[in-house]
Parts: C-alpha cells; structure tokens; sequence
RNA sequence: GAGCCGGUAGCUCAGUCGGUAGAGCAUCUGCCUUUUAAGCAGAGGGUCCCGGGUUCGAGUCCCGGCCGGCUCACCA
C-alpha cells in the first residue's frame, strides 16, 4: 500500500467520523457574513480594544491552510479569495463536537465554515475566536507543502486548481488578465462598439496565415475548420452594418507550441467603420495606455527586467525599422547600412534573403534585423502588399498597404490594417494566394468567394485590428512563457490514473 | 521537428567513486489553553518515470522509450 492510498483511507476514515459527529461531510451551504478578504478590509487596522468594545461577530468560510492544536485549544488559518485570516479554537468556547472536530478529525486542505468574535492574539494578529464551527467539505489527497508551495511546473499546469491554492501570485496574473479584457471590453463598449460571437468552425478558414485544425460534422457530413481567425465573419457584420463591431475570443492554429504560442489563443479584432489605420494607430495608444492604467494602475512597468511604458509608443515604418536597427556585426556580409532606395530594389532584396518575393524578403529581413530589438511597445507601419492580402494598399506606393504591427517586450502584440474592400482587387488578391498555395506554401489564404459576395454589396471604408489578450496578459504580469497567462495550456494526455479504483475500494 | 536539461516519499529537495534509500514539511501516536514554517518525544511511508543492457552488485554507467522545461525552427 503506498502512502498516498494511506492518505486516501486515513482521509475517507475521517470524513465518515465527521458525519458520526453530526456534520455533513459535504455541507450544502454557508452563511457568510464576510468573505475573508471583506474582513480583512474591514477589521484589518482594528485595534485590540477596539476590536474588544466592538465583538464583532463574523461567519467566514475557507480553506484550511495550516494547523496549531495545542492540548485544549489551537489555531488554523483559513484561506479565501487569495487571503488568509486565522481562528482560534478553544475547547471551552465550543460545542464538544467542535473540539472534536477540530482536534482530531481536521485536514489541511478541508473547507471548514467557523463563527466567532473578532480579536487580535498577543502576537497582534487579526484572528476569529471561534464559537462554532461548520464542516463544508473534506480534502482526500496531500495538499502541496506549505512553505515552498507547487513548483513542478507540469503539476502547475496539468492540475491548475492546487497551483492556484499553492501559489498567490498565480491568482494574482489571473485577475490581472481578468481585468485585462473587462478593460478592454468597457472601452470598446464606451466607444459604441458591440461585441459579438462569430463561427468557431469554419467550412472555409481565412484572416490569416496559419495551418488550420480539421473537424467533422456528422449530421451535415461536411469537414470543418476550427477558427484561424474571425476576421472575414467581422467584416460581412461591417457590411450588414455594424459599424463598430468586436470579438474577444479564441483562435485556433495547428501550429507549434513554445513560450509565446499555445495552438489556443484569445484574440481581440475589432472593425472601426469610415476609420482607416492611422486613426487606429491613435485608438491602439490609448487602449493600451488605458488597459495598463486598469490592470496594474500604471503604464510604466517592468518586463523580464526592462522597464517599458505605454505611454509613450513611438511609430516607425517598417522600412525604417530595418535600417534603424541594421547592425554590421548580426550580418555573414559586411554590408553597409542600407539605404531606403535599396530596401526598394529586388535584387538587393534577392541577395539578403532567401524569401521568394520582394515583399517577403524585405518582411524577412525586418524580422531578423529589427524585431528582436523591440522591446518598448513601438507600432511599425506600412507593410508589404505581398504579405498582406486583406489589407488596403497605400495610394502611392501601391506595393505596399496601409498596415501596422504593435512590438512590446520582444513580441508582435497586435496587427492592424485599412481594410481592403474593393472586391475586384481582393479577388486579385486571393489570385495572388492561390497561385503561392499551388507553390506549396500551406499557409496561403483561400479563395473565399462568399466573402467576395459580402464585399460585392459594399464594405464601408473601414479599419480594423487584432490584439493578442494572451501576450498583453504576459506583458503585465511579467510572464516569461504564455502557458503561464493560460489557465489550462495544451499539454500532452495523462495516462489513467487509478484514481476510480482506489475511491472504489475505500467504499468496499 | 532538432539540440540541451530534468523526472528519487503527497510536496520541496539531497544522494559522494557503482556497494543496505535520506532530510524538512505533510501523515500517524503521545504531551501541550495565544500559536503562526508552533514546540517536544516517538512511528510509519519508496514502481528511485518505464523497458532493456553492462556488472558479483545500478537511483548512479550505456541504449531505447514516455513525460516535462528551455533554446531553435514555424508562427501571433
């Protein structure tokens, strides 16, 4: 028998005593009258006497996080909402059965409900001098160790919840990404966008470059795509009218993993009717100006070290980018620093890059010169037409469209561009694709020809944007990997684990 | 997909040159009416990730696999 089957019987033994004693082992309510971090906020600065005229009495719920028994009295912890407030147990201030509970049959771990009187112990601390106590439910297994908490980092992950009891500072990223998004959803809201829900299973997938995940639907018979992006769906709502539209949800690529990528992410698009992308430049400024006021009551702050600050974004084309950041000693050649005429010429293009077109090229050259230089937030605009097929192309450089990207902390964060909407030039466009698709480039948009339809009817001139939630929510909380910002990140299936049987043979 | 690193008690970790498997917390028993990483005395608990191999002998060395992390590639 190993210890943990120990444990579990140990446990299962104790929870039975529990119910002999008159409690539920699995209560079905409680009464609070404060939830811990309420009666911290309440009664934290009161002093002894205060708190000794006042008796307050209070009912407080919790986890059991720690235990003292000592003889004829004791104290515990109890743990909510991130807080913990203490209770003391003393054998003459209680119903027998309480004691009883209390001195033998309590479990880290167990959710206790206790009401008592508020007091400060001789040490000073904020404790409940408990008068009864409510038995709410009953740990079976070991909680993680007190003092060095949860640090496997698969048992984080695979088992978020003991993470989340371990670890305070888990919770504390989650509320942050928590009021990440409230903050986002109340400006948009505030700016007389509607959020709304499009298809997650696509018949056709688009708004993006990225390998898709395939699914089946029975009844129709028909394959179905998990959403790449939901771009092409926001923008036929534009056409319908919705001027000023929004979705905050969750994109799927069939694609690597790594501390920037889960093939599940959340994504904000939003579509700005009669707006083009210089006006979403000011817009994504004070969104995000805005988003780090609301989440970590300030714009300046530190990521892996380096301080950044979203009040101040600076603006740079892409093109500049590259020769801003061209650097002698990253390149095989001894080039000089290039000069925008040259970042114009294919053949210069052709001899620092492997990519197929010039657009790519130059796309290519910008990400490896310049990208992983962009650690304060900065926007960098104006992008080749090659990559960009859903993007307005700029009046005069017809090569290249009216498009930006937002760089924080190393990472592209956000993508944003005057929409295409002339239908002849997007079935161009999707010509474009096709012929790199039969090129064998997998990640080639498809034609879609009902989009094409919605943007026969008219699609207003409009400018929309996509920013990744997940990636803010690192950059806020000063997370080194995504799956630390995803509360349940892909990992690879356990096999069984026994656990059915083992609870089975307790009953027997 | 490639390279590097890791997997030992429920948790956090030691384990020397290949020679009987260790500590703290947690658990169990006893004592203890203001403790707080409570304390004191005692006890139990191991598929050393899995499978092969080398060896008189493997947690330790070799090979294969599984799971995870990091870096790179792809991407957002």
């Amino acid at each position: 028998m190993s210890l943990e089957d120990d444990i579990l019987g140990q446990r299962f033994a104790s929870a039975r005593a529990v119910e002999t004693l008159g409690f539920r082992p699995y209560g079905h309510r409680f009464d609070f009258t404060h939830t811990i971090p309420d009666a911290l906020e309440r009664y934290g600065s009161a002093s002894a006497e205060q708190l000794e005229a006042e008796r307050a009495e209070v009912r407080i719920g919790g986890r059991v996080q720690t235990i003292r028994r000592m003889g004829k009295a004791g104290f515990a912890h109890l743990a909510q909402g991130g807080e913990r407030l203490q209770i003391y147990v003393r054998k003459e201030s209680v119903r027998p059965e309480d004691f009883e509970l209390f001195k033998n049959l309590l479990d880290i771990g167990d959710i206790l409900g206790v009401e008592g009187y508020l007091f400060r112990t001789k040490t000073g601390e904020l404790s409940v001098h408990a008068s009864r106590l409510d038995f709410l439910a009953k740990s079976l297994l070991n909680m993680p160790e007190k003092w060095h908490g949860l640090e496997d980092v698969e048992t984080r992950y695979r088992q978020r919840y003991l993470d989340l009891i371990a670890n305070p500072d888990v919770r504390r990223v989650f509320v942050t990404r928590s009021r990440i998004v409230a903050s986002l959803r109340r400006q948009l809201e505030e700016r007389g966008f509607i959020e709304v829900e499009t298809p997650m299973m696509q018949p056709m997938y688009g708004g993006a470059a990225a390998r898709p995940f395939v699914t089946h639907h029975n009844a129709l018979d028909v394959d179905l795509y998990l959403r790449i992006a939901p771009e092409l769906y926001l923008k036929r709502l534009v056409v319908g009218g919705l001027d000023r539209v929004y979705e905050i949800n969750r994109n799927f690529r069939n694609e690597g993993i790594s501390t920037r990528h889960n093939p599940e992410f959340t994504m904000l698009e939003f579509y700005q009717a009669y707006a083009d992308y210089r006006v979403l430049m000011d817009f994504s400024c004070e969104l995000l100006r805005r988003t780090a006021l609301d989440a970590v009551g300030a714009t300046r702050l530190t990521y892996q070290g380096r301080e950044i600050d979203f009040a101040a974004i600076r603006r740079l084309s892409l093109r500049e980018a590259v020769i801003e950041f061209w650097r002698r000693d990253e390149r095989p050649t001894s080039d000089e620093r290039p000069r925008l005429e040259d970042l114009a010429d294919p053949d210069w293009l052709k001899r620092h890059s492997g990519a197929a077109g010039s657009g790519a090229a130059l796309v290519e050259i910008f990400e490896r010169i310049a990208e992983p230089h962009l650690f304060d937030p900065i926007i960098i605009y104006d992008y080749p037409l090659e990559t960009s097929p859903l993007s307005k192309s700029k009046p005069d450089e017809p090569d290249f469209v009216e498009r930006f990207e937002i760089y924080a902390g190393g990472m592209e964060i956000a993508n944003a561009y005057t929409e295409l909407n002339d239908p002849q030039e997007q079935r161009r466009r999707f010509e474009m694709q096709r012929k790199l698709r039969e090129g064998g480039d997998q990640e080639a948009h498809q034609m879609d020809e009902d989009y094409l339809r919605a943007m026969c009817y008219g699609l207003p001139p409009t400018g929309g944007e996509g920013i990744g939630i997940d990636r803010l929510a690192m950059l806020f909380t000063d997370s080194k990997s995504i799956r630390d910002v995803i509360l349940f990140p892909l990992l690879r299936p356990e096999g069984p684990l026994g656990l059915a049987d083992r609870l089975k043979a307790l009953e027997e």
